[in-house]
DNA sequence: CTCCTATTTTGACCAGTGGTCAGTTTTAGT
DNA sequence: ACTAAAACTGACCACTGGTCAAAATAGGAG
């Protein structure tokens, strides 16, 4: 990413990521451009927000940290997105919608276990996204909570419809909502106390298979 | 609680609680002292920092705050306590005596329904003790997490060993954790988005119904 | 090309955090 | 009364999320 970099008043460095491109110095202001500055959007804010927060979580994700990151002042991120909770909501989106179409894939593959793989491959992305399964579904906050709510609501409600789906027969909504509950209860039990998803995937199996005995 | 208050050089005021109760001035060095310092113990700091945790949760406590309270300041938490962490480590152990009593007296009690009562009162204790549940099992970092491991590893061991016991029969480990799970995934999802356990009642009974049916 | 306005961006600033540590005060024993 | 150990202080550090006046840039109209 090219970054325009003022030094003193008139002197400007023109970096590409960090490593300087050429220098210039400005006669009068550059005006009719030949340069735009490198324009800081929504989408590459999120992009950025996302990298860091794969590894690091939303707590340890400073705001200054991505504007260093971007090249930019930590200020200008606040002219995009009300605060942090607004940005990191934005991320998430990413992941509800992944989480959607993780369901919806297994409901129109053939031949398999459907009830078991809806179980499981839930299990398998909480824990192989951890910081992102805490903010969708361990709320940290009244504020983002409120945020996550009705993409959580939605993404659950397409899962309860899915469940009864597989089944094949009519179970009631309290059922599919413990088996649901039984379901968060092992990832977030096991959230960060493991590196990913394989290192549980004994237990996690064992979990499903008492969940679908169940139905 | 008394506090002596070093307001300039020699000019030292005495208070009760928040109140004055008398001023004086040091000749030499207040030798063969009458009087000694208010102690700061280790308890009285577990204490207040306790009294702080439950309405506002440990991110929001600061160090800072409870030294104000107990009129000292925040560098001598510090001679008593490693870090914040081992602080909180401290304030936890109550709340693992507190939910180990809990399960006992379920289990010495007569003519109840034990099973129903352990799954409920579980419930219970983490929807009324919302700030507490989180740090006890539901980590926010890995040197907490190391901490808490042992005694919630405890807790657990004495809620499984109820649970069979109660049954009456012989239950596979296995059974047991996945029901430990479901009641642990109850409270966390509904941690924080409730005031206390009453509110979610009814939803945590035909919870709690669903689970003795698997047995 | 010159203005002029509107949009973006900057960076000093604020109030707060957990944590450290040299220097001081207080305690307790000799 | 002296001394060594224990307890405590508060300035300091590096950091956080957030604000905002001022400055830079963009884009259109004349």
């Amino acid at each position: 990413m090219i970054i325009w970099k003022k030094v003193s008043n008139n002197n400007n460095i023109v970096y590409v990521d960090k490593r300087i491109l050429f220098t210039y110095n400005l006669i009068d202001h550059w005006s009719k451009r030949e340069f735009k500055m490198a324009e800081l959007t929504k989408d590459i804010i999120i992009q950025q927000a996302r990298i860091r927060f794969i590894e690091q979580g939303y707590e340890k994700v400073s705001m200054r940290g991505i504007a260093n990151d971007l090249g930019c002042s930590h200020g200008a991120l606040y002219y995009h997105f009300k605060n942090k909770t607004a940005l990191f909501s934005d991320v998430l989106d990413y992941y509800f919608q992944e989480l959607n179409s993780i369901i919806d894939r297994i409901m129109v593959q053939e031949e398999n276990d459907k009830l078991k793989d809806l179980f499981l491959e839930f299990i398998r992305f909480g824990l192989d996204h951890p910081y992102q399964y805490e903010l969708m579904f361990m709320l940290k906050s009244k504020e983002m909570d409120s945020l996550m709510q009705r993409p959580a609501t939605e993404s659950y409600e397409r899962f309860a419809a899915a469940v009864e789906q597989a089944s094949g027969i009519h179970l009631y909504s309290d059922h599919i909502y413990s088996i649901f509950l039984a379901l968060h209860g092992f990832v977030s039990l096991h959230l960060h106390r493991i590196e990913n998803f394989e290192e549980a995937a004994e237990g996690a199996a064992r979990h499903v298979e008492f969940l679908k005995k169940t139905i």
